[in-house]
DNA sequence: AATATAAATGAATGGCATTCATTTATTGGT
DNA sequence: ACCAATAAATGAATGCCATTCATTTATATT
């Protein structure tokens, strides 16, 4: 039959399938539909439907911001890719179970996210068998940030029970008070600053 | 019909069913034959089997340790909490994109795990202001790092591509000569030492 | 005892990922 | 230019899933 599909093709109908009807919206069927073939189909260039979900991670790790590694200051790298990568993925969170047990050699341009990252760790002196555990414990706290964005605005309205938590239901409130625009940038920036901070002190002093 | 079902017995039965067959096996079929009952009976005492893991995941809510605030000095029981809240649910990650969305305000235990989180942060002299952000801000780190755990133990293996990511390689290839007995609490304990060490330098000065 | 209510039943529905035998188009070799 | 081999697409079928609903049955209430 004629060679209409190829991986490209499906991560990209895949993404526009995601952005216009969301995850609940993206079925084998209804990729295939878009792409103008028979589901089966799709089955000749990918084995599951767990591999389209991988093709689509791959391609937005791409979008990651990591351009500042090397350039700017070892913090501002940092700053700019834990927030881009939250970004990104806030958008995309199912598949961040996907990723979470992902083998970094199915996902070619994941691996280059790495590859810039631990490069501009060592560079900024970072000490090299600290550098993993340090990604490591970044991605979780961005991982579980891009969760965090996607939560309703009154997750933490205790309704009937608000008297039954007084603490709880004042801190609340005072947090409501400084009206920031987006409680949950707040509370990535603080994760986010004290994990810099506390990595910051675990590099060597280097001459740039 | 004989009252057989109600909401504590079926978030037993689910725990058991969880625990010998994973979530996969979790299904509101396995749940009813598990309780010698018709599926469709689970429908009078759940809304759905969305309702069914938020049962679940308030019962495992109850089983995190909050014992120390209060009693121990706040990093100490900082540090217990995220320990045992990341044990916890690192069994049970199908439950957290469940709980990042989830209003407190249906899960009556998750909630007073919450306040007694606040009452030790607001006991410590810490800004009532930037409590719930500081809780948020671990709670994402906690969340992350339970994935973590259940990732394979090759994850960073670059298999092929090992020689276009020399500088990740060499880094994984570091970490792995430390042999530490599970990089994934080496990597949970720099991350959450950080996050402690950052949010302690909030805290004023408290007479006890 | 009669009635109302709550709970369990079993059959049916629609959606889902995936498989497979079959057909069709392209490619590479002679 | 033909033929064989291969790659790709088809459509029907499978099995699993959550959920619904009319019906039946047991308990609770008056």
């Amino acid at each position: 039959m004629a060679r209409i599909l190829d991986q490209n093709g499906i991560t990209t109908a895949a993404l526009e399938l995601i952005s216009s009807k969301g995850y609940d919206g993206l079925t084998m069927a209804a990729l295939a539909r878009s792409l103008g073939v028979a589901p089966s189909a799709l089955y000749n260039h990918v084995a599951s439907k767990d591999d389209v979900l991988l093709l689509v991670e791959d391609h937005l790790a791409a979008m990651v911001d990591v351009s500042a590694f090397g350039v700017e200051p070892w913090d501002v790298a940092v700053r700019r890719w834990a927030w881009s990568y939250r970004d990104v993925f806030s958008e995309h969170t199912p598949l961040i179970p996907v990723i979470a047990v992902l083998p970094v050699a199915n996902a070619p341009k994941t691996l280059a996210m790495y590859e810039a990252v631990t490069a501009g760790f060592r560079d900024a002196g970072f000490p090299e068998e600290k550098i993993i555990s340090a990604i490591v414990a970044l991605e979780a706290f961005v991982f579980g940030a891009a969760y965090d964005v996607t939560a309703p605005e009154d997750i933490f309205d205790a309704g009937s029970l608000a008297d039954q938590v007084p603490n709880f239901t004042a801190a609340v409130d005072r947090l409501a008070l400084e009206q920031h625009p987006r409680p949950t940038d707040v509370a990535f920036s603080l994760g986010l600053e004290a994990l810099i901070g506390g990595f910051g002190a675990l590099r060597q002093a280097v001459s740039d």
